[in-house]
DNA sequence: AATCGTTCCTGATAGC
DNA sequence: TGCTATCAGGAACGAT
């Protein structure tokens, strides 16, 4: 499930590959994957790509005239980009072309996630709604403090809330939690001022690591770079997805639960 | 305003 | 060529 660094590393070598290349077409293989009209295609046909840029889970591709192309890849999304051959699939929903030949495959197996043409980003309504970014200058104890004493959601299920923070999903939420010593089931609001110290640090130091080591592609997991190859993260898991393993502190095996719909990994001796 | 349950979708897996 | 039920999950949406 691509998240903060999967979504990072995805950006980062997009940007390399895409930069001053000219869409030239567009094709939709799944309605339901492209949000919006079909006759929208023709505003971004023929316009240079400027940029990629990430906001929280989203991938923004800046064309020419501000206009973007938006994709959220949810969770089992992935964005391939092959400069020459085929390479769609079964689960291949949508087609960009580009100038130089190259194609940009957007696959998605369970079609929860979306690629949409946007002429002006203020006008997008998750844009607007999406939190704070964890690295940015505003990602304060102070600012954690704040909506972590507005409520008495557990820890973890308030870390996973875009509007809140951008970019943490269900990995990285565990395993900043277990980094930091602190139950997923805590309710935010009895988090303590160090708590929450060491709390946004270990949050900063495993979002690091993820983009590190070019995000997750954990087991049954979807994601990988957009030159086809898997992140390495998965290799270096605290807890996530290590339940009935030993807990790398303290040795206790690792359980795992529901919390808010989720597979929940911790340790019930480290985590308190 | 905050929070909870439901829904979307497909493949893997378990149980019979 | 087995069929069916269950589960996984980000986030929009409707209900409370």
């Amino acid at each position: 499930m691509p998240e903060l660094p999967e979504v990072e590393t995805i950006c980062f070598q997009l940007n390399r590959v895409l930069r001053g290349l000219k869409i030239t077409g567009v094709v939709v293989l799944s309605p339901k994957s492209f949000v919006g009209e079909i006759r929208e295609i023709r505003e971004i046909r023929g316009k240079r790509v400027i940029g990629v840029e990430r906001r929280g889970k989203m991938i923004i591709i800046e064309l020419e005239g501000g206009v973007c192309l938006t994709i959220h890849l949810k969770l089992t999304g992935q964005l391939i980009f092959r400069e020459k051959g085929k390479l769609s699939n079964k689960y291949t929903r949508v087609i960009v072309s580009f100038d130089n030949g190259g194609k940009l495959y957007f696959n998605d197996l369970r079609k929860f996630g979306w690629i949409k043409i946007v002429r002006d980003l203020r006008e997008m309504r998750e844009m607007g709604e999406m939190g704070v970014e964890p690295f940015d200058k505003e990602f304060t104890v102070e600012y954690l403090q704040k909506i972590f004493s507005r409520t008495s959601r557990p820890v973890k299920i308030v870390l996973m809330d875009q509007e809140k923070i951008a970019g943490i999903g269900n990995i990285y939420a565990n395993e900043a939690l277990w980094e930091a010593g602190i139950s997923p089931a805590k309710p935010a609001k009895r988090l303590g001022y160090n708590e929450i110290t060491i709390l946004r640090e270990a949050i900063l130091r495993v979002l690091r690591q993820g983009i590190k080591y070019g995000g997750a592609s954990a087991a049954d997991e979807a994601y990988v770079k957009p030159n086809g190859s898997p992140g390495e993260y998965q290799e270096h898991f605290l807890v996530y997805q290590r339940e009935g393993q030993p807990c790398l502190r303290c040795k206790t095996l690792i359980k795992r639960v529901n919390l808010g719909g989720r597979g929940t990994f911790y340790c019930e001796k480290c985590q308190n």
